[in-house]
DNA sequence: TATTAAATGTGATATATCGCACATTTTTCT
DNA sequence: AGAAAAATGTGCGATATATCACATTTAATA
């Protein structure tokens, strides 16, 4: 955990980019990076959080945990804040946040950030958009996960991997097997059938974690689908 | 549709309290105050949004059209915003909003509203406070859907009707067995199928859509319990 | 009120998915 | 390097749920 200098940071989110020079300034003093490796928890759940946590950089899961298993409610991508409506109402974290890749993260103490809504509304608007766009994001999850069958909930995830995280359509899968499960909200062997299966195909080459998508076109049709 | 004097309006959104009387003129040339009766459609899905909707009273299903069939992804009770963020962004109304109760809807003018963020920072956190409460509760819905059987979502879906809709453990039901289904995840047989066990049980009394819960604990362990 | 349409309940069957068991591979750690 | 642990693939039986079919009730409409 070192200081930063805000000013001269690349990865700002749209709100961070509305401070001026004085609050950015302040965001400074009041702004802890730290470092993350796969597998740390940045946030966890029930916890009270002080913080605003902002993903500089890296790749992170959001979960909860459920009776029997963790389920994986989406993947956050920098740059992006983490959980930020757990920050405010009963500020208790609502969900956990375990690092996929090596990540970054700023914690601003939430008071500061909660200044910057009422003193600069170009920032408190980026921040309405921002949750407006998760918003609809969640529920377009949610859908996927209500009414597809396991192959299109596998076919789904793995184009969010090749269209939304890392832009190709070769790619090494930063989660287990498991992980895949519950992200797509299947068991364990379901994914492992299904990837044999896709392997079979042609659909995809499936060598362990390396994937690489041969039949974008069918894989979208077997998405949509169901 | 008929205009409004705002100042005199009972049914308030949190942010709207935080208007000065001023600002609550401009809300009162800028407000569109309609009726709708059960069935009718509020807010269209794919259609341009130009305004703000706010609901007065009243109980409200939020839909998509799936390939088959609808999906409600949720009910929304007054006073609450509809859809509020499909406002944002790209402007496109994402859901649907149709009436399942006789309903009062303020339509406001997005620009309007826009300027209250911009102008009124307690205005503009008390839309972050809703957007963070909304997005928590969906969440939440999410995970039930996700991981519970059929019986479970029925339990769910019941409870949600007794405890926050109507605050009663009888009450007749505003939907059909096919929307309760929508809502649920399922089939309609299979809602049927499971209203009868429940009335079977003595876990319910249903009579038509006439619901008295019976055995609220139990229906509550079969809801936690999946 | 008669007629039609919509909603509902329920049995039988098909099917998708889970859960378990176990072999095998890969990774982690000493 | 070697041992232990974790992750993975796959067959098989159990099970929950969807789907289809049809009778019956309830509501809507002329």
């Amino acid at each position: 955990m070192d200081k930063t200098i805000c000013q001269l940071c690349k990865s700002k989110s749209a709100a961070t980019e509305m401070l001026n020079d004085n609050e950015l300034s302040v965001l400074s003093e009041n702004c802890a990076v730290t470092n993350f490796l796969p597998g740390d928890i940045i946030i966890k759940q029930d916890a009270h959080s002080t913080n605003v946590a902002f993903l500089k950089s890296g790749l992170v899961k959001i979960h909860v945990a459920g009776t029997v298993k963790d389920k994986i409610l989406k993947l956050t991508k920098a740059p992006a804040y983490l959980c930020l409506p757990s920050n405010f109402g009963d500020k208790i974290n609502h969900f956990s946040a375990t690092a996929l890749e090596p990540t970054t993260v700023c914690f601003i103490d939430v008071n500061v950030f909660k200044k910057f809504i009422y003193e600069n509304s170009d920032f408190a608007f980026q921040i309405i958009l921002e949750m407006s766009k998760n918003e609809l994001q969640n529920f377009h999850n949610c859908l996927n996960n209500a009414q597809k069958q396991n192959i299109g909930r596998v076919a789904d995830v793995i184009l969010l991997f090749a269209n939304t995280i890392y832009n190709s359509n070769t790619f090494i899968l930063p989660v287990t097997r498991e992980e895949l499960a519950a992200l797509a909200g299947i068991t364990r062997e379901s994914v492992s059938r299904i990837l044999t299966e896709f392997n079979n195909d042609k659909t995809l080459k499936v060598n362990g974690r390396q994937i690489t998508i041969l039949n974008e076109k069918l894989l979208k049709q077997i998405s949509e689908k169901g």
